[in-house]
DNA sequence: CGCTGAGTTCAGCCTGTTTTCAGGTTTGTG
DNA sequence: CACAAACCTGAAAACAGGCTGAACTCAGCG
């Protein structure tokens, strides 16, 4: 069980993957927003613990890239600011959880653990609709029952993001968004046609829909 | 659906108008007090979208002028200044709610699909009136708990339009004007013709009436 | 270093949507 | 009833947007 400790406050930092590690979690540690946006995008973690001060922005709009961008690990807030509208907006832009400074580390472990047990339970593997059944740990789909296909990344995102919206119109800049959020430079809306295209292939021409000029729409009705 | 958004900065005004466009909402924009009022005594808006920085007065002053004349349209506030006495001296003067900037846009979008929603008295994203369903997310009407039929982007807009504000008899200018904003050079009102002829191949002859040298009705009995 | 596969860009073709238009039909009025 | 205004409608032009094959980059790998 991977955590990632975004915490500029050394000491702090230091002292919290100590008794972290001895509760049996093995921490990585980053101090800035930089690092942790490159590290998040090779690692796999299960749980985030972000400090809200950090030397080169705001943890909250971190937060709010990652949401966009889909993933839904569990966040843990961290911060000194402990008024009402820092939490509210914390809590609005997707953490799990909030702590204010300074706190017992006992109760850090205890929301900690919380967290991942309710995790836990709304893990899915699989997700089946319409006779397309796609598999997260394999990146792959099979159709109607049919042997596995295995998808590259971005095939991947993108289904995985409609079938988690189904029945619903999704314009290119949205899908671009979901894509790409944490990268600098948007991609052409053109990419989302040609994945599009590439999926299309692979499931049979009708199941993601095209709406000229609003967007695409994987349907089940 | 048309909203006002009342934003001096022309760069946020631009990409906030293009992710409300994305999202089925048609914008107008502008810049001053001074035409928001004159457009708001021709304009028929759903929400307005107001921020308080603008070059020729403070935006509260003309919302509490609107409340006072007695005018009820949804308001979101949009302002830099984040202090909590603006906050209260917002919603005390009537505003419906607050969003500082920065914020991310799809926190705006959430609030005014809630605000429309709670204006409108509807829990859902579907729309059913005299066994016409209409939902949102996936631009389709199904009639009388029939399959799902899917519309293109300007009869969904003038459809949703009818059905938000049934029993009504709507001029050809006053649709035309739905349909496209303030767009220069306006359609020709044979437009509508056209379209309300596409939405009764759909519906059903009886549904939206004619009332020759008035407009049209959506009626419910 | 060449091979491979993923990601990306692009141009040209293709298709659906919007818009216009002309001719037919309906409706209200004197 | 006759007439004009208003409306309806099918067809087609104009347009915008989507699709696709081909080419290029780039990283990883033998």
């Amino acid at each position: 069980m991977k955590l990632l400790l975004l915490e500029d406050d050394d000491l702090l930092a230091e002292s919290l993957a100590e008794s972290l590690e001895d509760n049996g979690y093995r921490v990585d540690p980053a101090t800035s927003l930089r690092v942790a946006r490159s590290v998040m995008r090779t690692e796999d973690y299960a749980l985030v613990i972000l400090d809200l001060g950090l030397p080169d922005g705001s943890g909250l709009d971190l937060l709010s890239q990652w949401r966009k961008a889909g993933l839904d690990l569990p966040v843990l807030i961290l911060t000194a600011r402990d008024t009402w509208e820092d939490k509210v907006n914390g809590l609005e832009v997707g953490a799990d959880d909030y702590l204010t400074k300074p706190f017992h580390e006992a109760e850090l472990l205890a929301r900690i653990k919380a967290l991942l047990r309710r995790r836990a339970g709304h893990v899915s593997q699989e997700l089946t609709l319409n006779g397309v059944s796609l598999n997260e740990a394999s990146q792959s789909v099979s159709i109607d029952g049919g042997p596995w296909h295995s998808l590259t990344g971005t095939e991947f995102r993108l289904l995985r993001f409609l079938m988690h919206h189904p029945d619903r119109v999704h314009s290119k800049e949205k899908l671009i968004d979901q894509l790409y959020a944490l990268e600098q430079d948007a991609a052409a809306p053109n990419l989302v046609e040609v994945y599009i295209g590439r999926l299309r292939r692979r499931l049979g021409k009708s199941i993601i829909q095209t709406r000229r000029g609003q967007g695409y729409v994987f349907v089940t009705h």
